[in-house]
DNA sequence: GCGACTTGTGTGACCTTATCACTGAGAGAT
DNA sequence: ATCTCTCAGTGATAAGGTCACACAAGTCGC
């Protein structure tokens, strides 16, 4: 039985994989199809699978109790779930919660059959220790940025990052302060700000960039 | 040509390298021994080894511009380096700095013969993968801490961990600021208010707690 | 159309934390 | 003793987060 297309496409590396045991377990992996918005896992679950997602754009964010919310990194295209590998590898929960951005296609591998086929298939074995690599250390940006950048530079940053093509974001408040770890009210303030500034224009879920160049200096000074 | 003994006694999982690439590689890992306060690598430097540290603490720091700084991991006793690894995988330049607590011991590995391993030797990267697993959901927790968690609350938390088994610690405001990622007089002003309230004492260089409990209860308050 | 709801935004008051610019208290060296 | 460190204390100010709202723009049912 040859593996699903999607699966081979997405991830090539999974054609190296040769052994008898690593193939049987890849057969058993369940193709899952999400609509955007679901939770796929939540603060404090147990890992019960490990995940390839094939298509899709997943965000995994942190949450306080009072609901402010941290984007801490995307699944974007292909790729694995980073945080869920930990977990199974260190038989963690889950420290902060997954939701679906768009709908999302992807795999999933009972932790049993992922464990059996870290012991039992090198090829399984290399395939994710590979696709989990990296990582570590755009978190360890991501801490530094939160604990020592103001928030003007920061919102500026990812403005001009984000505006680079086109002129219009179709963006909330909210979403900019969930994805910058602030709190909506305070890049309402600093939106305003820009606005008074002459750097763009404010609408409902939307921001009309008028002039990059300011703004793209004001996030270059101090810049990281 | 044997393995030296403390990299076996340290990783027991390099006893179970046998291709000769790999243990090739690893004849090649040169010892190091570092004194306590040594700077191991500096924010941007490029990654030119792979570490395995065999005895001694080091400290991962970050570092803002003004000089404050913040805790983001440490290497204690036996371990590798995870965001070298980090770095090395994916030829990134470091994003924070390395600095010995105490005498060290390692061995490095240039970047050249950590390449040829991951490539060439199937032990040698299972032993790279296996014991670079786990660090991330710890430093998740660590960004939601920062970017959630009231100042008291963590340290109060830090406090009660550390004094579990001695009644007094010796470290300085300074050292409680970096652990924390906080700023020294901040640290400061609710020493001086948990010493208001009875449940420790100041001395230069010292913290003395007298009552473990009411500092245990307002730990677990809002406990994350 | 009209009203009920939902969602997104604006704002002021207040609190916590960070920053800056100091002061002064140990503790060791000469 | 005096110098020089390092460590700690403090007040003023600013940045950012929290809370409690008001209000405007869509959406839905009717």
């Amino acid at each position: 039985m040859a593996l699903p297309g999607d699966l081979i496409n997405g991830f090539p590396a999974l054609a190296s994989i040769q052994d008898p045991v690593g193939l049987d377990i890849l057969r058993h992996a369940q193709p899952l199809s999400l609509p955007a918005g679901q939770v796929v896992f939540r603060l404090g679950d147990t890992c019960a699978h490990y995940l390839l997602v094939t298509e899709g754009k997943v965000k995994v964010v942190g949450r306080a109790l009072n609901g402010r919310e941290l984007l801490l990194y995307r699944i974007d295209g292909c790729g694995t779930c980073v945080l869920t590998t930990s977990c199974l590898l260190g038989q963690k929960r889950y420290p902060a919660e997954g939701i679906t951005e768009t709908a999302v296609s992807a795999y999933a591998l009972p932790q049993a059959l992922f464990r059996q086929g870290l012991d039992q298939s090198p090829d399984f074995r290399n395939f994710v220790f590979n696709t989990y690599g990296q990582r570590l250390s755009s978190l360890i940006t991501l801490v530094q940025e939160i604990a020592f950048e103001r928030i003007d530079l920061r919102l500026a940053r990812y403005l001009v990052e984000k505006a680079a093509d086109r002129v219009e974001l179709l963006l909330t408040h909210q979403d900019l302060a969930t994805e910058l770890g602030s709190a909506r009210e305070v890049i309402s303030r600093q939106l305003k700000e820009f606005e008074r500034r002459g750097w763009l224009h404010l609408g409902r879920g939307s921001i009309q960039i008028d002039d990059l160049t300011p703004l793209r200096e004001f996030a270059s000074a101090h810049a990281f």
